[in-house]
DNA sequence: ACCTGAACACCGTTCAAGT
DNA sequence: ACCTGAACACCGTTCAAGT
């Protein structure tokens, strides 16, 4: 049986986006790909490696043609939520690998036009660290539900999207009134 | 041998605090306590419920006396940071557990005096968000240091109070600009 | 009431040996 | 070059049986 490094990469994607980090297992992905686990390691270094690739490809719908930071970062929490645990993934590559997360980057050339780069490097860390935050909660709390250990509370029932713009823009409305 | 449920909490606290999360296992717990691992669940639901009491011991130093949301948003950074991989776990519990965050609630009550109960909760869990978000990354990075994968950028190196500052300033700015 | 012994169903990773 | 077989060192959880 062979296999190649985009099978195990497109396997681990389905799985991660389909049934959530927690059916992601290096076991998995070779059971599904008929295959024995050790076959995988001969074309990815390690878990931690296949998450970083992953990672990248759930953040690959991000737009980097973004004029604003609203709509960056609004297009940046879609694609998180179109991936279970896409949060908790990125978050994870973010510290193993920063240059991965995008949307940072495309943040700072925003932020750029307004503030010097040490500053604007801080404003787009400081809604990258938001949306992750915002995010991971909410889809945590999916994978609770899903799992039957928490009910549903009504105040999630309730307007997430307008929860997360209030956010958003406090966030870029305090940025503004700072200056380089 | 005996155990107590403050002996089982007790140690899977210090375990966390000193080695982090990958060395707080439930077999590890039972087996520094002398017991098998089968007879902690006489004491504790699950994993689970027993990282929300450790959650809910990082955050007991958190000062629920805060005046301001500047320094709540500081003390509850610092209090995240005396244990290793504690934002990891606030963060967790967060979805399962968000009555123990208390941060929250003291954010909430401070936001309070400014704005209506729906957006001061808004504001307390932007603020929350913020702060799980750049400590996970803090964090995370200083376990990847620690396992020898991922080697110290320059750019840590640097000012992390500095930058984490900014962001709540810029967020605090963006806020008391906001009415209700 | 509380614990042991033992099992069930899993993990990530390594590596000699095969083809 | 690439995979198998098999192991190593782990997980969380359950449960009959013992005391």
């Amino acid at each position: 049986m062979k296999v190649t490094r985009t099978q195990i990469v497109d396997r681990a994607y389905d799985l991660l986006r389909d049934h959530g980090l927690s059916s992601l297992s290096m076991r998995r992905v070779a059971l599904d790909l008929g295959v024995q686990p050790g076959a995988l390691y001969y074309h990815v270094a390690n878990k931690q490696e296949l998450l970083a690739v992953v990672a990248a490809r759930v953040l690959e719908d991000f737009p980097a043609s973004a004029t604003d930071p609203r709509s960056a970062a609004e297009a940046f929490r879609t694609a998180l939520l179109r991936v279970r645990d896409g949060a908790e993934v990125v978050s994870f590559v973010q510290a193993y690998r920063p240059e991965i997360v995008t949307p940072t980057a495309t943040l700072h050339r925003l932020f750029s036009t307004r503030l010097g780069p040490r500053h604007a490097d801080w404003a787009a860390r400081t809604v990258v660290h938001y949306v992750l935050g915002f995010v991971a909660e909410e889809q945590n709390r999916a994978e609770l539900v899903h799992a039957g250990v928490v009910e549903e509370a009504p105040s999630d029932a309730g307007k997430p999207d307008e929860a997360f713009l209030f956010g958003v823009d406090a966030i870029l409305n305090g940025l503004s009134s700072t200056r380089t």
